[in-house]
DNA sequence: TTGCTTATTGCAAGTAACTTTCAACAATTT
DNA sequence: AAATTGTTGAAAGTTACTTGCAATAAGCAA
């Protein structure tokens, strides 16, 4: 668990109520929450680490959202179509290194971003994506 | 639509008997819709060319994992979580420029794979396998 | 060809991960 | 304090599969 970036807190709360969204004490926590990760975490693990208030499984979902909007959200797909989510700097994303039995994930220094975004630009497409992920079974978890 | 390879479809053929399933119409009728595609496709796409007779989806389904169980099957995750599926050699992969509202594909003249796998390897991972997948509006869909 | 074994199929029900609806609630604005 | 409108929870709905089970049929043997 890394140590929450004050910078990034604030620049998510800014950019959320420059949307027009208002600051509650679930959303704090969930921001808070998000924060605490040094990796990618499901809306079950977001939620319980959000705990204090109890908080329904469809607000945090519907916070993610509102992360989203504002571009400081990354959805991070696993290989059976269930998603992980991970706070980012506005306009940034990461790749990753994802264990498919516990789920660990760590980042990975590397994207193709730009060459895939000339290519898929020349082919006339435009609000061009990408997801890169990798999957593998950690060593803790091939042991068992 | 390119033209079914015959080469493709008798080695995947040859495997499934080889791995004691037995040659059905139905079966048949989704490998040969499968070939006709050159692009991934999702199980009801499948269904609608593999038409006569009809078949329930869950039979597609099944063939789906049959196919993959002989490494001749990949699964494309698209931004929703759902799948589209392609055929491939056993032991290849692509890489896609998927449009995310038609969800017309094409595969990419690229792939990470040597480089990622070292990566993960020298972490300790094992069984490494990895997703790069490029999304966009694609020229038509842009239009409307 | 006939029988036998076991893979395959279809229907129905089940599941997982969200998403939507809607009424009650609460964060800002005035 | 009151009005406005974003937020929340509980329940129901949705999507894309997956599972259980009985009926069917492929492939092999006699």
């Amino acid at each position: 668990m890394k140590e929450p970036s004050k910078q990034l807190l604030s620049s998510v709360i800014d950019a959320l109520k420059a949307s027009g969204a208002r600051m509650t004490k679930k959303r704090e926590r969930i921001l808070g929450a998000l924060l605490t990760f040094d990796r990618p975490a499901s809306a079950e693990e977001i939620r319980e680490r959000a705990e204090l208030p109890p908080t329904d499984l469809v607000t945090v979902y519907r916070n993610l959202d509102a992360f989203e909007s504002i571009h400081a959200l990354q959805r991070v797909p696993l290989e059976n179509g269930t998603q992980l989510f991970e706070l980012t700097a506005p306009g940034e994303h990461y790749h990753h290194l994802i264990c498919r039995e516990c789920h660990k994930a760590e980042r990975l220094d590397l994207c193709v971003g730009k060459h895939v975004a000339g290519t898929a630009r020349a082919k006339g497409f435009t609000e061009i994506a990408h997801v890169l992920e990798v999957y593998g079974l950690c060593s803790d978890c091939a042991e068992n």
